[in-house]
DNA sequence: TTGTAGGCGTTATCAT
DNA sequence: ATGATAACGCCTACAA
C-alpha cells in the first residue's frame, strides 16, 4: 500500500525547504503568516499525513498508550478502558490493547513487548495469578510510566486508582448480616490480588465489629475456570453448615453461585443472600435480581487517563506520584440480600 | 525515560559493525554461526530491543491492526477481539483497538487517522449511522486492506466475515411461528446496518413461508438509547394489538424488550415470546432464560486474524477477495419462547 | 563473511 | 523568515 505524500514531496511542490514545511505544520513562531496559510492550504488540499514512526523516532515518543487487562469479556474493564480512550483520544494518543486472559505467562510476554518504547505508558490491572512481579519492576525501573487500577500492585511506586474496596466489602457484608445471615463465606478469585485482600478484610472487620466469628471454611478461593467453581460452590451448599450468605469479590463468583444455586433446588435468597462487586449492566433482569457493589469504572479510567496525559504532554514533569486514589463504589439493594 | 540500548551500541560492545549485528539477529544467511551465537547471546545479555519506529520507517509496515468496533461493553465485539488477538498476538502483532460508539462522526475521525501508515490493516464492524462511507471507501481505495466482520459494508469489494444472519433470523423466526406467536415484532437498531437488513429479510420470509401476513408496524427501529427503546417497546406492547413474539436483531434489544415486560406486567414467555441474537455469557440467568441466536464470534475474529496475517506476512498477496465468509449461528432454545 | 554508506520522514540546530 | 544539515535506529545494497 502506498502511504500519502512525503513532507519533502509537499515541501517541493511549494518551492519551499522541508523544514520550512515543518515549521509551519507545526505553528512554529517563526514563521511568515503568509507562507504558514500556504503551507496548510496546500497540505490540506493534498491531504498530508505526517508519518508517525518518522516522528517517533524523532522525537521518542509514540502517542500511544499500553492498557492491559485481565479480560476483554467483563464490563468492568470495558468500561474502564472506554473511560481512558475518553480523554486520551482529546490529546491525540491512541490505545494498545492486550488481555493477559488471567495468565501471568501472557502477561510477562505482554509487558516484555513493551519495553521497546512502543507504548509512552502503560496503565494495566494485573492478573489474579501475579504474585512474582519482577517483570513489571523491570518497566518501572527503566523509567516507562505504570499506572495500576483494581488490581494493583503495591510493590511498585506509583499512583494506583481503585474503588474503597474495604469499606464496601464491610458495607456489603455489614448489609448481608443486617438481613439476617449468620454464615457468610466469601468468594474470592485469588488470594494474590489486590482487590482479594483489601475486600477479604471488609469483610473479616464487618462479621467481627457485628461479632460473628469468622470460619476459614468460608473463605473460598475459586479459579477462572467457571465449570469448577460452579461445582466447588455447588458443594459448599450441600455441606451440612452451608452459608447463609454470600460476597462475591467479583462478579463472575456470583453469577457461578446462581447457577450453582439452581442445580441444588435452593432459593436466593430465601436460602441464601448474595451480593457481588459487579459492572454487569443488567443485574435487575436476573432471577432474583442482583445486590450489587458497582465500581465507577469509567471514571476511573478518566482519572487514569488525566493523569497519564498530564505526565505525558506537559514539559519536566515528576514521576506518577506514589498513591492510592481511591473512588467511592456504589451499594444497590436488589432481590438477592431481601428478607421475604 | 531511556530506551534500551540501539544496535550501533551493541555493535560497538561487540567491536562489530551495526550491519552484522543487524544480519545476525535478522538470521540472515549470509552470517557466521559463530559470530551469530556471540551476537545474540550478547543481545538477550544485554537485553536488547529493537527500535519498532526505526524499524517501520524503514520497512514501511506497523506490526500493528486497528480494530474498530461500535461498542466495548458487548460480549460479542469482545469476543471478536480475542479471537483476532489469539492469532495475530502469535506473528507479533499489535492491536490498536478504537471503538466508534456507534457515532459515524467518531468513525470517520478514527478512520482520518488510520491514514498515515500507523496500522498495516483493518479490522472493523461499522457503526449502526453509518450509511455514507466515503471514508471507508477512501481508505480502501489508498491500499490499505481493510476487513469487515458482522456489520459490514457492501460497497467495498473486500472481504466481510458474517454469520449466517438470513438463516438464523428465518429459523429463529420460524421458531417463534411454531411455538404459536402470530403477531411477530421485529426489533432492529438502524435499518442501514447490513445484519438489520439480513435478519429482516430472514424475518420476513420466514413470515411468508408460513403464511403470516407481514405488518410494518411491527418493524421497530429502536435507538442506541436504551431507556427511549424501553419505553419504545413498552407503548409497543401496550397497543390492543400488540405482539406475541419478538425477533431482535441485537442483544441489547431483547433486554429492553425484558425491562419493558416487567414494567407492563406482562409475562414472557406466555403473553410474550421473545428470542434474540445475543452473545451474553449468561441467558440462562435471565427471568426467564432467553432462546438465543449466538454468533461463533471468537471464530470470526481468528478467520478474520488468519486472512489478514496470510496477506501481510506473505510477500505480493493479492488483495483480500470480495467475498462474504458466513460462519453458522447456533440457535440455543430456552424458557423465553416454550409454551408453558 | 563483514564493513561502509545511504535513506526511510521528521524535527531541531545552525547558518543565511 | 527560510534553507541546509544532521540525527533518531534500523535495514540493505554495495564494496571489500
Amino acid at each position: 500500500m502506498k502511504n500519502g505524500i512525503s513532507l519533502k514531496e509537499l515541501a517541493s511542490k511549494l518551492n519551499l525547504a522541508p523544514s520550512t514545511v515543518s515549521r509551519a505544520l507545526n505553528d512554529s513562531y517563526e514563521i511568515s503568516e503568509a507562507t504558514k496559510k500556504k503551507v496548510i492550504s496546500m497540505a490540506e488540499h493534498l491531504n498530508y499525513q505526517p508519518n508517525p514512526f518518522a516522528r517517533s523516532l524523532r522525537e521518542n515518543k509514540s502517542k500511544t498508550i499500553a492498557v492491559i487487562i485481565p479480560e476483554r469479556i467483563n464490563n468492568f474493564f470495558a468500561q474502564v478502558i472506554d473511560g481512558i480512550e475518553s480523554i486520551t483520544s482529546e490529546h491525540g494518543y491512541h490505545l494498545l490493547v492486550y488481555s493477559t486472559h488471567e495468565d501471568v505467562e501472557k502477561e510477562k510476554k505482554i509487558v516484555s513487548l513493551l519495553q521497546n518504547g512502543r507504548a509512552d505508558a502503560i496503565v494495566m490491572s494485573v492478573s489474579s495469578q501475579t504474585s512474582d512481579i519482577s517483570h513489571l519492576k523491570n518497566l518501572y525501573d527503566r523509567g516507562l510510566p505504570i499506572l495500576f487500577f483494581d488490581r494493583v500492585c503495591g510493590e511498585i511506586p506509583t499512583t494506583k486508582f481503585i474503588t474503597n474496596d474495604y469499606e464496601s466489602a464491610f458495607e456489603g457484608t455489614r448489609h448481608l448480616i443486617q438481613q439476617g445471615c449468620k454464615r457468610i463465606a466469601f468468594l474470592m478469585l485469588s488470594k494474590e490480588l489486590s482487590i482479594t485482600r483489601e475486600r477479604y478484610r471488609g469483610y473479616l472487620d464487618a462479621l467481627k465489629k457485628e461479632g460473628i466469628e469468622a470460619d476459614s471454611n468460608l473463605s473460598i478461593c475459586c479459579s477462572h475456570q467457571d465449570e469448577e467453581n460452579i461445582q466447588l460452590i455447588k458443594a459448599l451448599l450441600q455441606s451440612s453448615d452451608r452459608p447463609d450468605g454470600i460476597l462475591a469479590s467479583v462478579e463472575k463468583l456470583a453469577l457461578s453461585t446462581y447457577h450453582a444455586v439452581k442445580k441444588n433446588n435452593l432459593s436466593i435468597p430465601d436460602d441464601l443472600k448474595v451480593i457481588s462487586f459487579s459492572n454487569m449492566s443488567i443485574p435487575n433482569l436476573l432471577n432474583p435480581s442482583l445486590t450489587t457493589i458497582t465500581q465507577p469504572a469509567e471514571a476511573i479510567g478518566q482519572e487514569c487517563a488525566k493523569i497519564l496525559i498530564k505526565k505525558l504532554t506537559k514539559p519536566r514533569q515528576p514521576d506518577l506520584p506514589n498513591e492510592v486514589i481511591s473512588l467511592p463504589s456504589q451499594l444497590t439493594i436488589r432481590e438477592s440480600t431481601l428478607v421475604r
